[in-house]
DNA sequence: ATGAAAGCGCTAACAG
DNA sequence: CTGTTAGCGCTTTCAT
């Protein structure tokens, strides 16, 4: 391993000159950092980045904690933020919380703390106040994704409103038997996500002076074979079937695309569906729905992360950034009997 | 934040032992392991993994390359190897090579190199010669998963005997008129996977006296699109329909029941279907299919690399280790007719 | 089994 | 703009 005094010696200037001219912290001329990097480059120098953390106490290693990646979601998020952070020569250490409550307390309670991160990004956990305030005694930025933390910046979508749109497009074809398909309260990674949607989706109802009726929710679990299952009782008897249908989740709603081709309902004619996230397999099955941008929100969260690590610059907007979302017409949604 | 010789005074013994004590290295008697482990913990002491590693050359830290992570395989299989590292007190530092070849260039000519890493595990990705020698070079232990790389030790399925199993299942229940959707050439990602498990396919009708009819054979792109798309044109006309279908994925598998569906076939009655992976919607959809385990197998390429980082035990057995698979029988496959 | 002390390879004052 | 030098916080010989 070819160490920094070598490549000083090679273009003959000290150390010191080495570290400035490649990190670009502190003044070189132009003449000497070419020839320090012309020098780097033939002898295949490297910086150690344990020597250089140590020495400067800056990491370039972003820690991303997930509840799960095996959910298009979340690794979406996650291969959004890798690609914003390889681009400014971040790493990005994961750690993914599958394992339960003791893989969550070794991950807050010892990986976090063992200065290996400059910062961290909770995606969708819901942090306990004394896992904040660890991070926070790290005196680490912190940035979560997917819903408001107590007092930490947070990047979110605003659920009511997507729930509400969603409603809207359904209500401005000229449905009013509208049924929604959310999430009972044990989905609780999700800062109240299903609560949210349907506030939404009622507030929708109402704005339009359609009262939500109670008979026309249902609770599942978020999954393809939930929506389905609800789906088959919501959709199963003809008397006072819905026209359509909100589910909160794409995954849902390609349930219930698949429940009503099981009873003989052909979808847009007999029933619309909305979902919501543009899901893999959403365009595949034609699915109308809200599309949110993963990706994107693991790009932002880096950006203002950086932003943050920037010295100087405390700007302390908003704690909340607000994330867009879309309306995606496909062949789900129609008025009613067409 | 509290360090090593805080932790050594109120432990009232040298910083070395503290060090010992903590890390389990070098010889301390029960009683003060016990007194330090107290102090540490009262104090709220954790080890500063940079000045650990680059006083020790350890970094207790894995990287880990993806072709892409928000496809079920791949999120999978780093989620097994996630879970089996924090088990064994490592980080793992995530590379996802979706940005194509500038960044495939940068991470394996800057990122792997900084001596951030102890040692690489690469998913489903033919390695160059270059990138090989590189990581050799820097005497770190290589891990491949989902294909053999020249000289490198890996863990892969044998997609022959995966094939040759599902076809055999069909062939078992009757069938004789058994098609195949594969893939086509430039699925390069997969060493080879497309023609392995054609081949598979081909053997086992072989073995049972039966010619490949190139007629059966449809390539796609492994998505449930590209297999539905494939299937509607396999199934299409009723004369010489095939009465069963070997798709090389799940995702295609399933296309093809859904192709069937529309076609108004019923499954398994008029034509059965049989995957490959054990994809999450797999279930759902009553799909049979031969299983693979993506999170064993990220956490065997974890074991493995682990025991090659442990001194000593150099035990050169075979370069690749087979990792197991199974034949899941649901509901999409029958004896035809039935 | 324990302690003293010399680095690990780089960065950041400080001086010039 | 560049060089000198003192650490960064641990681990690990080498003594004892």
């Amino acid at each position: 391993m070819v160490g920094i005094d070598e490549v000083a010696r090679h273009a003959g200037v000290s150390t010191a000159t080495v570290s400035r001219a490649l990190s670009g912290n502190g003044p070189v001329s132009p003449a000497t950092r070419l020839k320090v990097e012309a020098s780097a480059g033939e002898l295949g120098y490297v910086v150690s980045s344990t020597a250089s953390s140590l020495a400067s106490g800056r990491m370039k290693n972003i820690g991303v904690v997930v509840p799960f990646l095996d959910r298009w979601f979340f690794s979406s998020v996650v291969e959004g933020a890798q690609r914003a952070l390889l681009r400014n020569g971040y790493d990005l250490t994961l750690y993914s919380l599958t394992g339960g409550k003791a893989e969550r307390r070794s991950v807050f309670e010892h990986f976090l703390l063992r200065q290996r991160v400059d910062a961290v990004i909770s995606i969708s956990l819901e942090l306990t106040e004394g896992e904040v305030a660890r991070l926070h005694a790290l005196e680490k930025p912190l940035v979560g994704v997917g819903g408001p933390i107590q007092g930490v910046r947070t990047l979110t979508v605003d659920d009511v409103a997507i729930a509400q749109h969603a409603t809207e497009h359904l209500l401005a074809l000229g449905h009013t038997r509208i049924a929604h398909l959310g999430g009972n309260k044990d989905l609780d990674l999700d800062f109240h996500l299903p609560t949210n949607r349907r506030v939404g989706y009622e507030r929708a109802l109402e704005a339009a002076g359609i009262a939500p009726d109670p008979a026309l929710f249902m609770a599942a679990d978020f999954t393809m074979r939930g929506g389905y299952q609800a789906a088959k009782q919501l959709l199963g008897s003809p008397h006072n079937r819905p026209t359509a249908v909100f589910a909160a989740s794409d995954e849902m709603a390609i349930g219930t695309i698949l429940a009503a081709r099981d009873l003989g309902l052909v979808v847009p004619r007999d029933v619309s569906v909305v979902g919501v996230d543009d899901y893999d397999l959403a365009d595949f099955f034609g699915l109308t729905t809200i599309a949110q941008f993963p990706q994107g929100q693991g790009e932002s969260a880096v950006e203002i992360l950086l932003d943050q690590l920037r010295p100087g610059q405390n700007q302390l907007t908003d704690l909340n950034t607000p994330m867009p979302f879309e309306l995606l017409v496909r062949s789900s949604t129609a008025r009613p009997g067409e």
